[in-house]
DNA sequence: GCAATTAGTACTAAAATAGTCCTACATAAG
DNA sequence: CTTATGTAGGACTATTTTAGTACTAATTGC
């Protein structure tokens, strides 16, 4: 259930290589080498992550990728909008609404909220914590996010 | 990003019809018809909800479902969990790992992390909730789910 | 026995996902 | 100013998931 797509969590292996040195640059070939994730398909995942502005690239001899910003900076939402869209937990919420009765709409406004609520909560959580180089390891609780929840009520 | 899948919708909105009227039995046409689902994907789900034992069913003439429990007794994880099966966030730690180097390892884990937090969360909303039957609309809040998050490190 | 209705399974079609390849552009070094 | 090393972008293919359908068996009430 609720699951994140492969190639998301290979972008976020990716990331959290070029979180432990974020001073030197890293070409995508050793990038890929490092994770053993198919060359080409690194190379695919980093140019998403350029467009998406969470690594910057220099091209050329000696060029390569950086991390844009520090990894606290870096937002799980982030690498989440930035890999899969800003897609909503249901798509009737969407618009292409064949959701012709009214229970309907009120079940999809409920995953709606619950959407909300579970992306606020993981704008919260940096890179650095998901890769593990922050002292407080994955911070988001379940007292918070039940709060967030509870206070999206209108 | 973070999608559940459309048939999961389906069921939601399927068993929010049964939850407005918990008393009668409804057959598998009948919600098709109200809820403008195919018949015979209805009745897949129908079927699916029974195994998982979110509704009861009887056959024959004069058959049909009924929910199984109240609708504040049947909780969105459980849903989730009878649609969709106890799949984590990511599938490098159901244990096929390719993930060779360490740094992969660390990640998986804090998606892992986070994903169990986004379930406890989830089962604390319950279908009355989701359908919009109870006074409380999706109590979930941002700040509960934080502190769950942050309380399962270790 | 008959009609209504669920149970189970197998199959088909469509769409999303993952992965590859090719060509163009940029930069530094010789 | 040429060449080796890189990224940028897009087109294309294969694989896997997801959605949806159809058919047959089992059950029950009248």
């Amino acid at each position: 259930m609720l699951r994140i797509r492969r190639l998301t969590d290979y972008a976020t292996v990716i990331l959290g290589v070029l979180a432990t040195e974020p001073e030197r640059v890293h070409t995508a070939t050793a990038l890929a080498l490092r994770t053993r994730i198919g060359a080409a398909t690194a190379s695919k995942l980093l140019k998403q992550l350029h467009r998406a502005a969470l690594v910057t690239s220099s091209r050329g001899l000696h060029g390569g990728y950086k991390l844009a910003r520090p990894a606290h900076e870096i937002s799980a939402a982030a690498i989440l909008d930035a890999l899969e869209g800003p897609l909503a937990l249901t798509d009737c919420a969407a618009g292409h609404g064949h959701c012709g009765i009214e229970e309907t709409c009120r079940v999809g406004r409920g995953w709606q909220r619950l959407n909300l609520a579970i992306r606020r909560s993981l704008a919260d959580v940096s890179l650095a914590q998901l890769a593990g180089l922050d002292s407080v390891p994955v911070a988001l609780s379940h007292r918070e996010l039940k709060d967030r929840i509870a206070n999206d009520h209108e």
